[in-house]
DNA sequence: GTGGTCTAGACCACC
DNA sequence: GTGGTCTAGACCACA
C-alpha cells in the first residue's frame, strides 16, 4: 500500500491510485459499504492534486467499485 | 406529481422541488392561502435534507409564489 | 459599503449580502458582465459560511441579478 | 448534579437547569469557552422539553454566563 | 480553483 | 412543533 504515487513509473498517477484502490478492494482491506477517506485526505496521502483523485474516482465508479453520495462521500459498492 | 426527486434526471433537486411546487400552484392544486406541509414533511417526501427544501423557499419566496409565517407555516401567496 | 455582515441588526446574513450587491449594482460599482469575486472570496469578505452565500445567490439570480457560470465564475447580468 | 429536574420542589423547571449549570460554572466543572451538550441533548439529559431549556438559555445568556454561536454551540462566556 | 449541490445538525424566534 | 438561519464539510461538473 504505497503512500504516495510513484512518478519515476511512467504510469499516469491517477492509474496508480485506481490501482492501488482496487488493490485494497480485492484484497479485502476495503470492504463493500466502508467509507473511503475524503478526496482532501486522498490527496494527501497519494500527494496528487484534487484533479488526479477526481479523474481515479470517475473510473473506479464507472467500473461499479465504488459509488458516491453527494454531500456524505463515497463508498465501496456492494454487490448487486 | 412525482413523489420524490429524481436524482437520474440530473437536474438539481431543489430545482425539481422548486418545479414540482410551481406546477401544483399552476395546475390548483395548491390554491391562494393553502398552508404546505411542514418542512419536516417535505424532506420526507422529496427525499432530501432540509437546506434543499430551504434553498427552493427562498427562490419561491423572492418569485413571491409562497410566503412563510415563523411558528404557524408556508402559505400560497395569494395574488397581488 | 459595508466589510462584513453585522449580526446586531437582526437582519439575516444572507439578506444582508443580497441587498449589498444589489445596491452595488444599482449605484454601478458593479456593472453589467462584471465579474464577481469568487465565492470563497466572498465568504471571506462578509465573515459567513458558503451556504448563506450560496442563499443569497439563488435569489441574486432568481431575480436575474446574477449568472452564475460553473468553473467560471458569477457575473452581473446584462439588460434583457 | 442532578440527572433530571426535580418537579416535586415547586421551582420551575427552567429554574432548576438555569442553577445546575450555573453551579457547574462556578465549581468549575464548566469552564470558559467550553461548549455545551447540545439543546437535544440536554432536554434528555434535564427530562424536560426543548421550550424549558431555552427559556433557561435566554436568562443564562442575559446574565452573560453563556453565548450562543448560531449553527455551533453555546459556550460558557469568557470573562471580559 | 470556480461555481454548484448536498448532508447533517446546530441555535433561534414564534406559536 | 413550525419556519428561519447558520456552520462545517462532503462530492460534483467545468475550465
Amino acid at each position: 500500500m504505497p503512500m504516495a504515487v510513484d512518478w519515476r513509473s511512467g504510469a499516469p498517477g491517477y492509474r496508480q491510485v485506481i490501482d492501488d484502490i482496487v488493490d485494497q478492494i480485492k484484497a479485502g482491506k476495503l470492504r463493500p459499504g466502508d467509507k473511503l477517506p475524503s478526496t482532501r485526505e486522498l490527496t494527501a496521502h497519494y500527494g496528487v492534486s484534487e484533479t488526479v483523485i477526481r479523474m481515479a474516482m470517475v473510473e473506479l465508479k464507472a467500473r461499479q467499485f465504488l459509488i458516491g453520495q453527494k454531500g456524505k462521500g463515497v463508498y465501496v459498492a456492494t454487490l448487486d
